[in-house]
DNA sequence: TTGAAAGCGCTAACAT
DNA sequence: ATGTTAGCGCTTTCAA
């Protein structure tokens, strides 16, 4: 019994059992009389001792319970968008009724800093989840792979030793542009997700789209492309922001020759041309039909309901629990594809006469 | 060298030195010589060994490098929530700083539900900080106590175990009332945060508001009274969302008494005022005033500024991080109360006529 | 049903 | 500068 906190030899030494027994008296993972089990538990009330030291039982169990989540991006950034929080709120629900936690990693920041944060070379963690695509030869992905943690990645290019959750994002967007097709608009321009970590901000070249590095970015182009739309102009903005969106807005439909239809790579993109559309005085969707991509709520855009391709990102998150779940097993789970829906609202109409 | 992943013992086997002399090669942490060191690395290499296991150290120094985060809330809705982002984001970056890493813990959800997450109960962690107050006898609270983890709490009562960091709400709340009083408003509603874990929704007896449990809630309120405002009504939101902004506007805007201004406990809750007001044709501040707290940036209420309490909530973040490093350290971190500032906008003006 | 003993992987006194 | 030794707190055979 020492001075500092008491261990489970002092609650054992205290109860009169061995320490096994009292082992046992907590877990609960052997046979043991209801009065031992009294008896224990009496002195650990006794002794002010809340339950077995957790680094003591991970280290004999070589199991930390612990999931790294390596969000995409900067924290404020990636939070800001309710797309990783909605993923991120399935998969904390899934993995708590597993009894495992969460540990936040921050993603790459700017490109000047070094692109692997600390946590991921040397936090304890059981598997790992990579919460926003992987690059070509991601350094996160390497570290990970060669600390031998099993991994995860959501909207990630399926390799042998990772698993993979996904949205079918080129269908979803395909659907989407032969919607606005359909409806006549033949002049479309296209707001886009960052190419890369360089994020950059402006109308692009089409030849550019090749280059794009992000797998979500390029399928998404892809998509449109199947649904028959070769965007008059191409903005790409630094990330999925309102504030991102506005600009975009603003650059592509403040000229006479402005498009008739913008296909965003994202809601929140989305909203943002609604708003700038609205602020130069043009009517949605009598002027300009906006779709998006996400299937988000978004209140403050009332009375519009935004045309949307609508993905299950709760459900993301669930299935992302699963694979944890099957590697910590020693499974490799097959990739997993969820479906999109397109949802029409008042934001996209026919083509102005 | 066992057929698992190699341990510290295989690298100093195959250097062929102690597995001492092996660990200092990896830390650092006393003399060594420069051949040995690559000798031990050449080994480590050669094995695909990546650096000492986490779990053993841990074990060893008695710290996990862990801090528990409780969000105030189910993950959803908490992270919906910019001003728990924001303070989230700046925690994580100083402790990142410092290497330590933060597992996300859900706080209460429904009352229904058992009010301590079994994380709280049982994860590694060195300290755990309380994102959103702690009500009386909070049972996290008491669970963390009980396992003699030291606790930070935001916006919490200063007791003398745990280390408190807030804003001084009151005086803000009072500042934006005046603003109000002087703009010669006196039919003034207030739109409120939660009062406790039940989260109701509407219109309460003022009566009611000497019950609210959220520490956070009953100081604005007292801010409120403090700068001379009794509010006609009062709107109890289940939480600081758009929606229930919005919900709460139409309930207090749409009859012929109206008040003609709303002071809301946060942003979002008066950006929704604001849009539940321009929905019912009302001109804002012509026919009515709408402040908020918190000092949010919301681009989507373009063209309108709210006129909001500015809390600094980043710097709230890092001075959570610094309370952890006392913690850390043994110290009893002083309670840090960070000073707030109205911040005019266009959503407030002179009384009708 | 209980106890004795080994050891998870590492670090840090201490000795050389 | 390197090696020896002990032990962090726990779980889990194995034997009684």
């Amino acid at each position: 019994m020492s001075s500092q906190r008491p261990t489970l030899a002092d609650v054992a030494a205290t109860a009169g059992v061995s320490v096994s027994t009292a082992s046992l008296a907590f877990s609960g993972a052997g046979p043991i009389a209801a009065s031992t089990r009294e008896r224990v538990l009496a002195a650990a009330t006794e002794l002010g001792y809340s339950g077995p030291n957790p680094l003591g039982r991970q280290l004999r169990s070589g199991r930390s319970g612990i999931v790294g989540v390596v969000v995409g991006d900067a924290l404020r950034r990636s939070f800001r968008d309710p797309v990783s929080i909605q993923v991120l709120d399935g998969l904390v629900g899934t993995l708590g009724e597993m009894n495992l936690g969460v540990l936040l990693i921050p993603g790459p920041t700017d490109p000047a800093e070094p692109p692997v944060d600390p946590l991921v070379l040397s936090a304890a963690m059981d598997v790992a989840v990579l919460l926003w695509g992987s690059g070509v030869e991601d350094p996160v992905l390497g570290a990970l792979r060669r600390r031998g943690v099993p991994t995860v990645v959501v909207e990630g290019v399926p390799e042998p030793d990772v698993a993979t959750v996904g949205i079918d994002d080129r269908a979803g967007m395909a659907d989407a542009a032969r919607h606005l097709v359909d409806l006549g608009h033949r002049r479309i321009a296209c707001v886009s997700l960052p190419f890369d970590r360089a994020r950059g901000e402006g109308i692009v070249a089409p030849e550019r789209v090749g280059e794009a590095v992000w797998q979500v970015t390029r399928r998404r182009f892809e998509g449109m492309r199947d649904g028959g739309v070769e965007p008059v102009e191409i903005y790409e903005t630094p990330a999925s922001l309102v504030e991102h969106g506005a600009a975009a807005g603003r650059a592509l439909l403040d000229r006479p020759d402005r498009p008739t239809a913008v296909l965003c790579q994202s809601d929140l993109l989305a909203s943002g041309v609604v708003l700038a559309a609205r602020e130069l005085g043009l009517a949605v969707p009598g002027d300009v039909s906006v779709a998006g991509f996400d299937g988000l709520d978004l209140p403050w855009l009332a009375p519009d309901v935004l045309t949307t391709v609508a993905q299950p990102l709760a459900e993301k998150g669930a299935q992302v629990g699963r694979a944890v779940a099957q590697l910590l097993e020693g499974n490799h789970p097959d990739p997993v594809v969820l479906p999109v829906e397109l949802r029409v609202g008042t934001t996209t109409g026919p083509v102005p006469a």
